[in-house]
DNA sequence: CGCCGAGTTGAACTGAATCAAGAAACGTGG
DNA sequence: CCACGTTTCTTGATTCAGTTCAACTCGGCG
């Protein structure tokens, strides 16, 4: 990846000098895995804090039930980690698994720690990405009590249009807090519906 | 509010010399608010991100039928806002109301940015802050798909013990995203059950 | 080919909502 | 300080959204 790439498409929300640039380019690290790899296992450390180049990863927790919950699909240009256990050095409590092919950078704690040290454009950068997040995340927070199944899987499908190509249905009830048959049966409902339309 | 409560309490993740917290101390503006005040209104904007001296306020939204849903409890120590509004200048989705009588302490936008620009440091702080948001909105959005009614209010009682007292039932009931009734119905349960232990 | 995981479907069930009504607590004005 | 209306809390009966369990289909892959 070149400088230019980096300013334009990585750190979009900043602007930079090219050594800045060059800093966070020297101390990235690719990753590349294969679709059902395991990127951050539970119970483990997460090191890095990963940007997706290509591919489809997602983040999720498993309950005593044997349940799983999606906290996050990532996508291209998204960051994903198991944040927690990065940032504060604890256990991890989610799963990262590839859903597909992947290509990604990472950052080290240490590095990223230095680099935020000797340049403050990275704070804001962090800050922003973490304040955009969490908009989202109030977001998401009173869509799943306010709305009803059918119109958080209509929502869904408008902010991932196309992903049910590549994220199996299971997944994707989980990341809507329901069970993989009840998201059959409001498919078949809306199928249903838009026929008649 | 002097300096050092402002380093200690105010901006306890970052390190500070006078010179800044004399700077940020400068531009924060007192708001004092009465009970059952609205401090922030739908549609309208947001002006400032609103730091908690005393008091407790509520941030929700009420939805097509009247329902309402409590993003967050606000209490001393804290900071809120409707972020998206703030942050971006668009008009407010959330309502923000005093549940007893308050101080706060207000940054505007204008102020922030130029704080931001002048000290990194202040950076460093929001970018904490938000971060430490963020991981928390992760939690609750799993324990709210992962956990049932029961386990999730046992949980808030021990996230913000003796609340009841001050905050009407039926908006811990809203939080929780559940109806009044079941509240009151949850609650009788438990009673009974700690009768018998 | 055989198998296994993913998706669908149906029947029975349950956590939680809705509707309705009464009881307790609260705030406000006199 | 009491009386009153209003809001909050509780309780029960009924209904519904979503789960559970179980059986079956289908496509992919070794």
């Amino acid at each position: 990846m070149s400088i230019d790439e980096v300013k334009h498409r990585l750190l979009r929300y900043v602007c930079l000098s090219d050594e800045e640039a060059k800093a966070f380019l020297d101390v990235l690290e690719p990753f590349d895995l294969s679709k059902k790899d395991v990127l951050v296992e539970v119970n483990a450390h997460c090191q890095y804090f990963y940007w997706v180049q290509e591919g489809y990863l997602m983040n999720f927790q498993t309950d005593d039930k044997g349940f799983d919950h999606v906290l996050q699909f990532a996508i291209a240009n998204w960051w994903t980690a198991d944040l927690g256990s990065y940032l504060h050095g604890t256990l991890a409590t989610y799963r990262i698994v590839a859903l597909t092919d992947c290509k990604l950078l990472g950052i080290s704690k240490d590095n990223l720690d230095n680099l935020l040290d000797t340049y403050p454009a990275f704070e804001r950068y962090f800050r922003i990405i973490f304040q955009n997040a969490l908009v989202n995340h109030q977001k998401r927070i009173i869509q799943n009590v306010a709305f009803q199944a059918d119109v958080r899987y209509d929502e869904f499908n408008k902010q991932f249009p196309g992903i049910e190509l590549i994220v199996p249905l299971k997944h994707v009830a989980s990341y809507l807090g329901i069970t993989p048959q009840f998201l059959s049966k409001l498919r078949k409902r809306s199928l249903f519906n838009s026929n008649l339309s």
